[in-house]
DNA sequence: ATGCAAATGCGAACTATTCTCAAATACATC
DNA sequence: GATGTATTTGAGAATAGTTCGCATTTGCAT
C-alpha cells in the first residue's frame, strides 16, 4: 500500500506532465491516509515535510491528478471537496444527511456494471464513484423519538 | 411529468416544513427543464414568475429538498453544483474530464445494486447517485492526433 | 380570526478555489 | 555533465459560489 508514487508518475508522462518532489508528497500523504482528506489536510501534513510547500500547488495537484484518474473527488458535503486515491480496494460511500457520517461499502458490482456501460458508450473511465445519500439507522432512530 | 408539487409538499410536511410559493415555484421549474439547472438557472427563470424571488431563497430551498431526497445535487463540474428531481426514470452521469460533456444514460443495474446494499447496511437510502468520470470517445480521438 | 414558529429578501460576509506573474526547476537534448 | 526551454511553483490578490444576520412577512395549527 506503499508505493503508488511510481505508479502516479507513469500516469502523469502520459499526460505529458511533470513528477516534481511537491507532486510525489501529495501521492505519498494520500497513500497513508486512513481516511478521506481535504485540501487544507494534505496542506497541512506536507508542510511538516516541505515547509515551502503552497495550499495553490496542493489544489493544481489534485486536479490533474484527478484528470489522470489517480485521485477520486469525493463530495461529502457541501463545505469542500475530499480526495482519495482511486486505486485501492474498489468501494462506495453513504452518506447520511442527518449527521453527516460516511460509511464505507464494498462496491465490486457496482464497479462491474460501470465496466459494462463505459464500453457501452466508448467512454474511458477514470473514476467510477458512487454517492448513495439518506439516513442512517441511528439518525432515524432519533427522528423517531422527536415524533 | 407535471405536477412533482403535492408530491414534495407531502415530503416537506414530514419534515416539519412547510410548503410556501417560492418552494413551490423551484419545484415547477425543475420538473419542467430538460436538463440540469443550476442555482441561478432557476433564480433567473423564477424571477419571470416571481420579481421578489431571492437567490438566498432558491439555495435554501434546493438544500430542504435535497435533504427530503426530492432533487438530487449533481456534481458535474467544479464551478457549481446542478440540480435535477430525483423521481424521475434512474439514470446516471458520464462526465467528460476533458470537454465537459455529460451523458446521460440508464442505470437500472445500480439502482438495483443501491437498494441491496442500503438494506445490508440499515440505511435509508434517500438520493442514489453514480458518476463516471473519464474521457470521451471524441476527446479521446483529439487526444491521439497530438500525439 | 389569532399567534407564533418558520420562511423570506436583501445585503453583507465567508471561504473554497483559482488566477497572476516573477522566480525556480524538471528533463529532453546535446 | 552542461544548456535551454517549457513547465511548475509560491505568494498573495481576486473570484465566485454559498451562507448568514436580521427585520419583516407568512404558513398553518389552534
Ligand atoms: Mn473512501
Ligand atoms: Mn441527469
Ligand atoms: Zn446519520
Ligand atoms: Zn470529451
Amino acid at each position: 500500500m506503499e508505493d503508488q508514487v511510481p505508479l502516479s508518475e507513469r500516469y502523469l508522462k502520459t499526460m505529458g506532465r511533470r513528477m516534481t518532489p511537491q507532486r510525489r508528497l501529495v501521492v505519498d500523504i494520500l497513500s497513508q491516509a486512513e481516511g478521506h482528506l481535504d485540501a487544507t489536510d494534505i496542506y497541512e501534513r506536507g508542510r511538516r515535510q516541505d515547509a515551502r510547500l503552497s495550499l495553490a500547488t496542493v489544489y493544481r495537484t489534485l486536479n490533474i491528478l484527478k484528470e489522470a484518474g489517480v485521485v477520486r473527488e469525493l463530495h461529502l458535503d457541501d463545505e469542500h471537496h475530499h480526495y482519495e486515491l482511486d486505486h485501492q480496494d474498489k468501494h462506495s460511500h453513504l452518506i447520511c444527511l442527518s449527521c453527516g457520517r460516511v460509511i464505507e461499502v464494498d462496491s465490486t458490482a457496482f464497479a462491474e456494471a460501470a465496466e459494462t456501460i463505459g464500453q457501452l458508450y466508448d467512454f474511458r473511465i477514470a473514476s467510477a464513484h458512487v454517492e448513495l445519500t439518506g439516513y442512517c439507522a441511528d439518525c432515524r432512530r432519533k427522528q423517531e423519538m422527536t415524533d
